[in-house]
DNA sequence: CCAACGTACTCGCCTAGGGC
DNA sequence: GCCCTAGGCGAGTACGTTGG
């Protein structure tokens, strides 16, 4: 009998590639994922997985398999959350994740305003990288995720909520006006105090940078910040 | 007729160990 | 190191029996 629960093995090990991470993603041993994957291709009649030395790849059948599970996956949720709250708009859980360069100025200005027009909303937030909010709403682990344009990501609905400006954080004694407009060139690119590797902020950062040197942009310094503050901070 | 109980079975998991 | 198999455990379920 075809489960769910097969249906979300296979997908964790399509993301994945290896059959451990994909069980230490779903929260079981390695076993115990194998024997679901071997069930599901005995139910199935065919080979979703090559197993072969140092990687797992997923055969054509499985690649299909996987995307048409992952459809199925995305109907029971949302036959669940249909029958949890009728059809109502914004009532229930909704599992949100953020990116961390966002999540400390925009959820203080959004978060009343949701309580106050959605009180039946049950709001669970998540801040991480990018990288692990599209995998994680990818897997359906989270139902959306505010994340900076473009994404460049397939199987992935996106909706543009606003446009941020790019500020360039400077000492308070830097001469040049708080209005003027910045080219990358008037940049020194030496001095340059960025987020950690992972952040989206620091890639958009670099890419600003790279239209200076019609190249690649490298980080300036040998400093990297986990936070915006900090960085706000060491500029200071 | 129905609820309560006991038993057997199934499912999904784990650990241990083996093969590649 | 990675994956599979074997054996065992616990929880849940199906089903038969019993008593009110």
């Amino acid at each position: 009998m075809l489960t769910l629960r097969q249906l979300r093995y296979l997908s964790a090990l399509a993301r994945h590639g290896h059959f451990g991470r994909a069980a230490e993603a779903c929260a079981v041993t390695q076993p115990a994922l194998s024997m679901q994957i071997g069930d599901l291709e005995r139910t199935l009649g065919v080979k979703l997985v090559e197993r072969r030395p140092g990687e797992v790849v997923l055969t054509e059948v499985g690649r299909e398999v996987v995307r048409r599970g992952e459809d199925v996956l995305a109907m029971s949720r949302d036959l669940v959350d249909f029958a949890r709250h009728r059809g109502g708009v914004l009532t229930g859980r909704l599992t949100l994740g953020v990116i961390p360069s966002l999540a400390p100025y925009l959820l203080p200005r959004i978060l009343p305003v949701l309580q106050r027009q959605f009180p039946e909303l049950r709001l669970e937030l998540r801040e991480t990288q990018t990288r692990q909010l599209l995998d994680d709403v990818k897997s359906g682990a989270l139902d959306a995720a505010m994340l900076a344009l473009p994404l460049g990501e397939t199987g992935i609905d996106t909706l543009k909520l606003f446009d941020d400006t790019f500020l360039l954080a400077v000492p308070a004694d830097d001469p040049r006006p708080a209005e003027q407009r910045i080219s990358a060139s008037q940049i020194d690119q030496s001095r340059l105090i960025l987020l950690e590797d992972g952040h989206c902020l620091r890639d958009q950062a670099l890419a600003f940078c790279a239209t200076a040197r019609g190249g690649p942009a490298a980080a300036g310094t040998a400093f990297a910040a986990s936070s915006l503050s900090t960085v706000i901070q060491m500029v200071a």
